[in-house]
DNA sequence: TGCGCCGCTTGATATTTCTCAATTGCCAAG
DNA sequence: CTTGGCAATTGAGAAATATCAAGCGGCGCA
């Protein structure tokens, strides 16, 4: 089996998938102990630093992975070099679906915050799959998750003018969030999620600072004016 | 069973799905006769003109549908009534996935050009696909490529100057295309799916034809030229 | 045949966003 | 404490796009 230099460094033990602490909003939540003792593939666990790389775009997939902590982007590049951030990754997300279905990844997933990640062959989960329609249809609503999260980035996040658009990715940011706060990226990786220039993110994120839509508590953290950003959102 | 007036007005008949023109490059391409003859759900084929809806997202998703020809448009709605087309649906491609999984559609479903589907409920694909993991993989298989198209707009047409976005629609256009031909949509679509406005969009496609970048063949048929085309999409 | 509608085009102007450049602030290494 | 690096911020001018408004042209319909 190989491992990448990061995955190498970053590697944190076999998974104890039947104590998992996410068991029940993980993609193996429908198997039982018995499932589990047919597994013979190993399921590791790893810790990523921000920065790291868990796949590019074009390898082969061979592994699928579930995030227990952290996020991650999935970006795509365009020719002229410039990036695209196509998606979040969170805790209890999928990565690497497609390695189902022998296609190589479509994106390159880079780890934003310090992640763990369980990592399993992606042959594992067709295996179970053939005897489990559960699995099934966890599968497929996975995908329609990151199918509902893509167009949501279009209609959403791409479209309006920029301060719409910065005022939706908080407000996204904010969701499933206490207190209204929430944690914010690099404003070059939050442009590359609008589709507009770090400087444009920064004047306007700056600007919403001044205005109170936005008020530093600690180091990353924000609280949020969620009335106001709703109304700045909506119009 | 409940057909809403545009339904009525166009159904043309039960299908035959046996004799299936594009039965290998469908959904149920996997099916033996045996399924078929199994199947008591009716199949009806409708025929529908530009303009109609095929269903609202938040309905209730009951059906499913295969294109056989034509186009249409999946469109979600901002709250302040813009709209973002966020995917096309041509022939062979499979609409309301989301319907197996119980799930409300997400778009409305617009036809473009004049437009044949096959309709079946959702509940015969479940039942069917009990059986068959051969369509399991085939479903899997559409939603990872409804997932590839939407970060395809996402980086290809929602990324970069109104003059490459609009370069790279009409490549994406004339792809399977004979002759590097292709047909064009109202500029208002072409913006709703670019995210810019039609006046912009108008300016920039009468731009490409005073450059002989497209040439009119007649009606809404025009002729590509690759070479400078891509060339604009990639810098 | 003429009318009216609708979509496309074009123009003029207002805004927004990008681009390039400089400054600031922070943090960690020396 | 100083220094270097990096991200965030800010500024100014250029460029792109949106906006508002008008004209054009085809097409169906009376």
């Amino acid at each position: 089996m190989v491992k990448n230099v990061t995955m190498r460094e970053a590697w944190s033990g076999e998974a104890d998938c039947i104590n998992c602490a996410l068991r029940d909003s993980v993609l193996f939540a429908g198997l039982t102990e018995r499932d589990f003792e047919k597994i013979h593939d190993p399921i590791d666990q790893f810790t990523l630093k921000p920065g790291a790389s868990l796949y590019h775009a074009g390898d082969r997939g061979e592994f699928m992975f579930t995030v227990r902590s952290g996020a991650l982007k999935l970006v795509q590049y365009l020719p002229d070099g410039s990036q695209r951030i196509v998606r979040l990754a969170r805790p209890s997300d999928v990565l690497g679906l497609e390695a189902i279905l022998d296609a190589p990844y479509q994106h390159e997933a880079v780890v934003l915050q310090p992640t763990e990640v369980c990592r399993y062959p992606a042959r594992l989960v067709k295996t179970l799959g053939a005897k489990n329609p559960q699995l099934h249809t966890e599968l497929m609503n996975r995908w329609q998750r990151a199918l509902t999260e893509a167009d949501a980035w279009l209609t959403e996040l791409s479209t309006g003018s920029a301060r719409q658009r910065v005022a939706r990715l908080l407000l996204r940011l904010g969701r499933d969030q206490e207190n209204a706060e929430c944690e914010l990226f690099s404003r070059e990786d939050m442009g590359a999620m609008l589709g507009i220039t770090t400087e444009t993110t920064s004047r306007t994120i700056a600007e919403f600072k001044r205005q109170g839509l936005l008020t530093d508590l600690n180091a990353n953290r924000f609280r949020l004016d969620l009335p106001k950003l709703h109304q700045l959102a909506g119009e």
